[in-house]
DNA sequence: CTAATTCCTTGATCTGGATCAGAAAGTAAA
DNA sequence: TTTACTTTCTGATCCAGATCAAGGAATTAG
């Protein structure tokens, strides 16, 4: 037993991408089994973070990328008048903290929303083993660039949507995205409050709160607190803008 | 002499990166002389685009990101509504095209903002080479990483400030890239027009307009038409918010 | 359990920036 | 050159969403 199995051993935590519900989105994706072995070996299983505790923070030293593997984080930067500015939310699966590469910090700060584990990737282990397995290099250019396209769908909402498609557009995000891992689509919990919602989408709590309310009353979704059930989907939809995704556009 | 070697002779344009100004801002950053001269055979050098003419299209199949050597670029989406919406304004050494990588297809267009010439570099070409030379894919990494936390900046930007605070800091972000690649830091052109600073922004054209109208009155600039000059730099930063670079910032 | 916080909702009011309108200055085509 | 178009600027008006205020619901702490 080599002396890294022991450390695995040894750990809260020794379960494997293998074994994982989330590899088929998670970076095992596109990995041949003998190469998900190999990743298995260089990632380590944290024990859980409960909820307002935080994963890194905005200035750390950059070391490690991380998947989510259950639970909820955000992530935020801090601005000039110390007001919060939230960049993104975490579902399982999803990777946080690429944005650290480039300067060796990690340029936002990454929190808890409610209980959460996460698998840590050392990024410089991780860069070694993309050497060895191109499928694997090619999984971590598609999850940089899938950000980037994200982030710039996020850069249109910021700067073109009312209220209404701001809030619509959040919640039909959410929904895909657990519709993705296999959950329900229609029906959520939010795992971040209004004001979470309002910080990330550029609204105030109140307007955050008036438009759900409204959507309930319109009979669009029904809520219960942080309960969401996404009642007349085509609608949402429509509020959104059909063409939201881009390919259909037809050339200018 | 091989036939690829044969095919750069014959386009238009045959310069390489070693001969480039932009080389050490650009890929070939951190690589060494011979590893330069691998990646300088599998870039074309292609024509100059002429104001308003495409470099890709949204919906068109990915292959390859550009360096651009002079000019600028923007990219944009179109939104639901038929309006663009604009996601980025790309400056001489600047890659574009790197959110392709995900889908297999552009999801912005890029268009000359005056006459541009790019480098391009086939990326499954790059991502073979990227094999090779690891201190390639890590500037590869890098420079993706950079484009993610500076679009989370942009999120900021536009989620969070107010229409002096966005375009002093759209002034600044110019002038600092300005800067970088050796020309004056206060003294430039803007290659976009009022509208498109405006669209960038999530402000209207007449927005755009009275800031910088009044930005001149304060003395904090002197514009004449599209040339811009930055008389009170210490005043614009303030302007922004000194904390702007993220990791002066004590933890919370 | 109660008390203290924090979160959510709703109403009333205010305001920064959008929109509308039109003049002036460029720019390009003819 | 004139004509047509685009861009920029300025003023007047309007409104979506912010802010202020306050009561109720939910969580958390003790």
């Amino acid at each position: 037993m080599s002396a890294h199995t022991q450390s695995r051993f040894n750990s809260t935590l020794t379960s494997q991408c293998q074994n994982c519900s989330l590899s088929a989105l998670c970076l095992p994706l596109a990995l041949a089994d003998e190469d998900i072995t190999k990743l298995d070996q260089i990632i380590e299983r944290k024990k859980p973070l409960k909820k307002g505790e935080f994963l890194f923070r905005q200035g750390d030293v950059f070391d490690s990328v991380y998947a989510v593997r259950s639970g909820t984080l955000k992530t935020f930067n801090i601005t000039a008048y110390g007001e919060e500015q939230i960049t993104g939310f975490y579902c399982p699966s999803e990777l946080v903290g690429l944005s650290g590469i480039d300067s060796n910090a990690y340029p936002v700060s990454a929190k808890a929303l409610e209980t959460t584990t996460v698998c840590e990737i050392p990024f410089s282990h991780l860069e070694e083993l993309s050497s060895q397995i191109p499928s694997l290099k090619h999984q971590i250019f598609k999850v940089m660039s899938r950000k980037i396209s994200d982030d710039q769908q996020m850069m249109v909402l910021l700067g073109k949507k009312n209220a209404d498609e701001k809030v619509a557009s959040f919640l039909l995000n959410l929904s895909n995205r657990f519709k993705k891992r296999g959950y329900s689509a229609t029906s959520f919990r939010l795992s971040m409050s209004r004001g979470e919602i309002g910080n990330y989408l550029g609204l105030a709590v109140e307007t955050v709160s008036r438009v759900i309310t409204r959507f309930q009353k319109n009979e669009l979704i029904h809520v219960d607190g942080k309960e969401i059930e996404i009642v007349d989907l085509p609608e949402m939809q429509k509020l959104v803008g059909v063409a939201s995704d881009c390919g259909k556009i037809a050339h200018i």
